[in-house]
DNA sequence: CGCTAATGTGGAACACGTTCCAGTGATTCG
DNA sequence: CGAATCACTGGAACGTGTTCCACATTAGCG
């Protein structure tokens, strides 16, 4: 009586498969929130749009994605993915690992500067994200940490203060990010905070 | 035509005196706001219960508060007013600045952790809040600053760099928090993060 | 091929933030 | 005191996220 089977993709690995329809649709989905949020941000991916958008019917939009919210962090899994991509094709040549992260971390600035509004929607629906959507964004947060780890250029198994400092550099980020997209903080002062906090790199 | 005259409290200083009834009411709002997000957080703070709650018609909260967003900033302003004047009366007894710094963000988290329902309704609020809202924020966000700095004990106009410091120790407080409300990192994990950032104090 | 369960469709309905308005005080100024 | 202005009230109305439902379509499976 109660479950309706198995949502399309509880968290991310172990979910239903999903059929090769079922994944085109998923992706029609993210491509219309996209599409939405790059025009007027966050308001704009409104979910009677994004089903109109990608050709479905608006309780399908919700068996896919449970809240506007799931499919906007969902949308920001996909951007890093594709962000990490390029990373590992072409990964920062600093030759400090502080200046490495500091540089990698302004190259993902500078392609949310490409297209403020869709940054906007991604990173409130993060912030906005409450313990419903905790698999989610921790599944966000771990690719933050893998783009960071990677630059720093860590062995495999970083130590706990290591990772601590990581999560610093994270919250940082988010956090500098919200002050620039809400207008309280300019361009430089966010990359004076990312530096800032990149000092705390290769210390003890 | 246009303007309604001011609003009862634009920012901060340069807005209309208030009367005492209005002051009153003010109050009333904000205590029922807070009493409402005690319970139930963000999604307990619903306008209508808000306005029945202080004996206020819908239009007159509009009035003083012209969004969700904006009463329950201002009820963190409220709230960190009072921190601020607790911390004047009983400073941080630690020797070292960063120790001291720790120490305090240590003590308003844990006057968060007494009230975790409001404090997820104002940080939820203060981050999702957008460009309107960004005079509020920059208060609250101003008087953060000012808590840090008292206890950095630094000389009254402090240098560019460390107020560099003081911004990124702010984001990872925010930051920390919500990671902590949303239920995604543990009390000692926050711990941990605050004093990590600290060691950026008193360097360079 | 037909049966059955799972999926998808279209749209109504509901909740809550927000806006608006007509009427009723309350306050101030002449 | 009278008049004008402003604030407050009560409530209707609208937009958008979310839920629900009756029906249609699809996909596997004997």
């Amino acid at each position: 009586m109660g479950q309706k089977t198995a949502d399309p993709r509880a968290a991310s690995a172990p979910a239903a498969p999903l059929t090769q329809r079922q994944e085109a649709r998923r992706l029609g989905i993210l491509a219309a929130t996209t599409r939405l949020a790059s025009r007027g941000g966050f308001d704009a991916v409104q979910m009677r749009a994004v089903a109109e958008s990608s050709n479905v019917a608006l309780g399908t939009l919700y068996r896919y994605f449970p809240s506007k919210i799931h499919l906007l962090v969902a949308t920001m899994q996909d951007q890093l993915e594709q962000l990490h991509e390029t990373l590992r094709k072409r990964p920062p040549t600093e030759a400090d690992p502080a200046a490495r992260v500091a540089g990698t971390l302004m190259r993902a600035f500078r392609a949310m500067q490409r297209e403020p509004h869709l940054a906007d929607a991604m990173v409130r629906a993060l912030t906005f994200a409450d313990r419903s959507v905790s698999a989610e964004v921790d599944a966000v947060s771990r690719l933050t940490t893998a783009i960071i780890v990677d630059a720093m250029g860590l062995p495999v198994p970083p130590g706990p203060e290591q990772l601590s400092v990581v999560r610093v550099i994270e919250h940082t980020w988010h956090s500098a990010l919200i002050t620039w997209l809400s207008g309280r903080a300019s361009i430089a002062q966010v990359k004076i905070d990312i530096e800032t906090v990149c000092g705390l790199i290769g210390r003890r």
